[in-house]
DNA sequence: GGTTTTACTGAATCGCTGTTCAGTTAGGTT
DNA sequence: AACCTAACTGAACAGCGATTCAGTAAAACC
């Protein structure tokens, strides 16, 4: 039989933990399942990370890292900056990408009560908004868009107490970006009729105008 | 010992479970604490219900279910239509309300692999639907308000195949308010520091605002 | 080629928790 | 007051699935 080394193993290991949850869920996740899955004994699994948690809590990690991967690259091109925004956003949009959406929900159910999955989210999410973050001030440099005008006058300056630096307005519209990105995903799995890919589509686009003209 | 009538007792194990839930999730989740916490014995919850699978889906259906009662109180007074609509956003949003949040998150997870969950959730989610969207189409014909401009020309009927009744354009800004809610919600939960409560409300509105001007 | 390290397995354990069931008793009915 | 229905319990069962552990054999190292 063919051994790997630890890592390659580990990496192997993490990547059938995430498929599985993916189609099964975390809820019914066996860890004889992921072996089964490579073809291995179920010891192996728990040789490799101790403990049934912490493997999860490596593959929720090993998840977002994953994409956010992809992330960077899509922000790393040429490209205008409000043409690679959009490429982000189209690829954290739970449609017309390959991205894994479930996962996500699973993991913010276990991220409620379990500190460390909890602090992996937290600093998955902050990864997510430095992206976009950077994205827009690029975008606001080349003058390629500004800020829409109600938000800065209206709402920042008369209820927030935070600075008005163009970075933290920047980060403030990457967090409600995402926000809406999620809670369409949301709608998308539980009323699928009620929006069709292209419609979230659309709707996405109208989002981010409205927010940067 | 006092007995009750099957109804109050089931009643009470559906707020207990709630409860539990609430506090120590979906995943922990003991047929024997739900009993506990009651002081009954586990055999008497599954003497009600059979099975813990019934009565988690039973628990989630009653929180939905109360959650919309109040909801369609608040949306029930004299007001204007403008006011009772930011009532209910208010009572929705992850802040601010006694309305349970982190239940929800579980129960999303629960659906996702869980079809009689998930067809709750789809349904408790058309209710919210309507009683916004209701709302909605009264604040137009009070000339309270009006769809925001690029919305319905741009969007709506370049993309959309859907109709353009002023009812299913209702129905769809309600999806976004929700999906917004939603995914605001879920930034709460893990990067509170970013997110203040008055932020959020602010936000809200905003977005509430340039939907319907 | 021998030795050490380390990936890997199979079988056994063991705790946990949903469920069963035979029996008890409260409370309404007649 | 006898009775009957239905709420309720306690103790046992049963199965699942994570973890353990003693042992095996590939590699890596010398």
């Amino acid at each position: 039989m063919s051994r790997k080394s630890a890592s390659v193993r580990r990496d192997e290991i993490l990547a059938a933990t995430v498929e599985e949850i993916e189609s099964t869920g975390l809820r019914t996740l066996r860890v004889a399942d992921v072996a089964a899955r490579l073809g291995l004994s179920p010891s192996l699994v728990i040789y490799h990370f101790v403990t049934k948690e912490a493997l999860v809590a490596a593959a929720f990690a090993h998840a977002g890292e994953n994409d956010l991967y992809r992330a960077r690259r899509l922000a790393a091109t040429q490209k205008p900056a409000s043409q690679r925004l959009r490429d982000v956003v189209q690829w954290y949009m739970p449609t017309g990408s390959t991205r894994s959406w479930k996962i996500w929900i699973d993991g913010w159910s276990a991220g409620l009560f379990d500190d460390g999955v909890k602090s992996t989210f937290s600093t998955l999410d902050r990864e997510w908004k430095t992206i976009l973050s950077e994205l827009i001030v690029a975008g606001l440099e080349a003058e390629e868009f500004r800020f829409s005008h109600g938000r800065m006058a209206t709402e920042a300056s008369a209820h927030e107490p935070t600075g008005t630096t163009v970075a933290e307005l920047a980060d403030d519209c990457a967090t409600r970006i995402l926000a809406y990105l999620d809670g369409l995903a949301v709608q998308l799995i539980f009323n699928p009729e009620s929006v069709s890919p292209q419609t979230l589509s659309a709707w996405v686009d109208a989002f981010v105008a409205r927010e940067l003209e």
